[in-house]
DNA sequence: TGTCTGCTAGAAAACGATTACTGCCAACGC
DNA sequence: GCGTTGGCAGTAATCGTTTTCTAGCAGACA
């Protein structure tokens, strides 16, 4: 009995006496065989892992993202790798000449960026490099590429989500609202940070300069953001904190001084975590779709290597939450 | 100039000339070459992958378990693959086999589970079927295999955790604790009570069966559990959830009923969420080492690889932490 | 009976690396 | 001047599959 009919049997794609059949099944039960993927990959086709390359797995968010793309990779039949970054770009460019190696299917990579040329030319060389070896580059939640390169964008709605938000305070009576934003010029930041300047705007309020506090994602960034602020005597009645982290920060810092949420401040964060509801106040966040992210980047990757239709670029919506942490226009 | 020069320069385990190396070195920038890491597996070893297996990644606990094993795996040079089960054994099954194929180096099964000689029967296929491959089976928070099957085991004292909460509330002069535990015997559950009953015990007080709920581990479960309790007109002042999920719907069911916690009623839970800190009030509960236990699989399972000496089995400690959620003793 | 056809099995060439072995050439010792 | 040694490069075997091509054998048909 050769090779090729024990290959033969295990494919099923070529006739094989049942007889022999019936040999080959019988050694590969008793000897407990299962085939090398390697020897498989090299010769015969093997479908690619598919690579997500994060900054850390734990963010409540991200951990979304991640398993979006699992579930996703699951259902086609393919392996997830995940990697993180700790936000090193030097591991980050380390991880795709690897991914490079494994013939990973697809990398995506997740988490807002600095927009900036260093970020825009080191991602041109992550989609031709990635592209020469196969693989498709997928950038999630991060500033999008210029037309042509090989790389498939998952963005979402910042500027939209933001607008909602602040738009929702404004119509509740709020004037003075204090601005939690990112610290540099982080793609996220700035859409979201635009979205509240954009609702201002549309409300004809003029926006004071005072109340736009940039800082750290950070629970703690928030905290001290906000406390400062009191501190310091600047007045608002609602705050709008880039994230839901954040926004925890600040109710900490609102609830130290004593001061009621929605009673005195209003609140309202952005990304809607899983544990948002069950702050006390329930907080009105934007919700971001991440697990639809995931599994969109997976999608997308595939649906262009198996050469089905299939965008390049797409832009998923976010929606404002409703819950206790604003108080209604009285 | 041959493959094996290449090889050679590339490897850097044998002496290749000068002007070889340069133009070796000038073609692989020139044509992007990356070796193929299945042609390396074959022939020359290839360091095997860390199969990280859980039930859902989003968990906050188990997203911390994922970060510790990616970050393990890491800086010992391996990759991490993520596979998740939904609870369904049979997809175990089929990861099991995969794993087999990928020929990974350790193969991480991470989450309680029902304690019962089908659980052993399968695990003991597990680990000898891995074992035959080269792969080394991890269980973590899991109950542990009878001696001389080729599997690690990594737990964390659940029994000790519970005995100090407990402990805790009794100390501050709670007779009547609510215990919402887990439904059928699932060895977290099953060990968590242990520690509950023997805190009873050591403290000499007689233990109210009544007050005994089993259920999900989840927010719900726990909401419906409490609610239906206060509706019933069982009489208690504190609880004691199995997990901080479980709390969490305590937390609302009590709020709800006008209950100030910890004025009324006092409430302990178990894992140390990241969130538990940012309740309101801020909630005791028992820290497991979640990122320690995904770190300590992958160690022990590779440095067992290594011939390093390493343990079997560990029992990584927890600890109660004192927040807001228990009313001191007046 | 000879040939054609259809079914199944084996032989061998890939796939892309590593590495033991062989061999060339220059330098060195005697 | 000749044998030896040592440094470096090429040849070829190997890893475990898939797959193409070849071949054997039986039955059908003329």
């Amino acid at each position: 009995m050769s090779v090729a009919t024990v290959s033969r049997t295990l494919a099923g794609n070529y006739p094989v006496s049942e007889g022999a059949r019936a040999r080959v099944m019988a050694a590969v039960e008793s000897l407990h065989y299962v085939v090398n993927v390697h020897a498989k990959a090299l010769s015969g086709r093997v479908a690619g892992p598919i690579a997500l390359v994060i900054r850390d797995i734990t963010g409540p968010s991200l951990a979304h993202v991640a398993a979006g793309v699992e579930q996703e990779a699951a259902a086609r039949g393919r392996l997830s790798l995940v990697c993180a970054t700790h936000g090193d770009p030097a591991r980050e460019d380390d991880l795709v000449q690897l991914m490079r190696e494994q013939h990973a299917a697809a990398v995506v990579l997740v988490g807002g960026a600095e927009l900036n040329d260093a970020y825009h030319e080191r991602m041109a060389q992550y989609a031709t490099a990635l592209d020469s070896a196969g693989s498709r580059l997928v950038l999630v939640g991060r500033p999008p590429l210029p037309a042509g390169l090989p790389a498939t964008i998952v963005e979402y709605d910042n500027r939209g989500g933001a607008f909602q938000a602040s738009s929702h305070l404004l119509a509740a009576g709020h004037r003075r609202i204090l601005f939690l934003g990112a610290e540099r010029e982080i793609n996220t930041g700035v859409q979201r940070r635009t979205g509240h300047l954009d609702a201002f705007r549309a409300h004809g309020v003029p926006y004071a300069e005072e109340l736009d506090l940039p800082g750290a994602y950070t629970r703690s960034s928030g905290y001290v953001r906000t406390r400062d602020a009191l501190r310091a005597g600047v007045e608002f009645t609602a705050v709008f904190a880039g994230t839901d982290m954040v926004a925890l920060g600040a109710l900490a810092a609102l609830r130290e001084a004593g001061l009621d949420v929605p009673g005195d401040v209003s609140v309202v964060g952005f990304d809607d975590v899983p544990f948002a509801a069950d702050l006390t106040p329930a907080l009105t966040t934007v919700r971001v779709p991440y697990e639809d992210l995931g599994r969109s980047a997976v999608r997308l990757a595939l649906e262009r290597e198996e050469r089905v239709a299939g965008d390049d670029h797409v832009v998923l919506s976010t929606q404002l939450v409703i819950r206790q942490s604003v108080r209604p226009r009285p």
